[in-house]
DNA sequence: ATAGTATTGATATTCGTTTTCAATTGCAAC
DNA sequence: GTTGCAATTGAAAACGAATATCAATACTAT
């Protein structure tokens, strides 16, 4: 058992929920995934596999792998929301070439801090954020 | 006129495009709102003022708006988007409190610098940022 | 096994936003 | 000023991602 799977289960178990197999099923290939992903890719791919499991289903457990902490959600503008899994992985942020379209990822610890800084500040429970830096890449300038 | 009418003028001018009274009366509306406003605030607006202007007018001149860098637009997650002027202010990134909507104004010197830094580091030519930190707010913990 | 409740799939619904299209209007050329 | 043409408008329909509904099903504890 990945160790996904063993946080997916405990949060399940303290909400009182089920572990079922569509949940499994959706978990193991959000886990597989290493791009961000439309609820539309993940539906076809699932059914590519096989398994017939419906839109709505998808829907549902995505929000409960975001709610605990296994997905995260991209916001996208004038399309569909893309996700990806953050489980394992380290925070990162976004650079968007508006040229080539380009995603490059990075982190920083100090952005990060001023960001918890400022809305403490403000007295504000900060439970996420998102940072694009638009721009060109280096191959684009 | 208003730097601003002034600004739009050259824009439309420049695409070809023409300058209605519908769409002075908007750009005027919208330079005198000091909040951010979503479509639905600023439609209702103008029709307590007299003026009959429709839904798709005012999202289709909000369009130019932002195009021609009067307005810009705040993705909400779910709830309607909010706008708000930004000809003639300075920069600004936002909190979004996730319950009631309460949109809350920042502005970091050191996270605008890191962002530059971390560009230069990945020798991204910045053109720009979008920060939004999300969470509750000081009256929804 | 049984009861109780969560979950599912199919479908309908929601609602912000966009598109359609005929009527109107700005604008430039005369 | 008049004219011609394309841009613009309002009303309504369409769009589409996301959510809600609901009867049938399946998990879990007893």
């Amino acid at each position: 058992m990945i160790d996904a799977e063993r946080k997916f289960r405990e949060y399940l178990s303290e909400k009182g929920l089920r572990f079922t197999s569509e949940r499994l099923a959706i978990l193991l290939h959000v886990m597989s995934l290493h791009e961000h992903f439309a609820v539309d890719d993940l539906h076809h791919q699932l059914r590519q596999k096989g398994l017939s499991i419906s839109h709505a289903t998808v829907f549902r457990t995505l929000a409960l792998l975001i709610d605990c902490g296994i997905v995260q959600k991209l916001p996208c503008e004038k399309m569909p929301a893309r996700y990806e899994h953050i489980f394992g992985h380290l925070h990162h942020d976004h650079m968007f070439c508006l040229r080539c379209g380009r995603i490059i990822e990075f982190h920083n610890a100090p952005i990060e801090r001023w960001q918890q800084k400022v809305a403490e500040e403000h007295r504000f429970q900060m439970t996420g954020h998102h940072l694009i830096i638009r721009g060109y890449c280096e191959k684009c300038h």
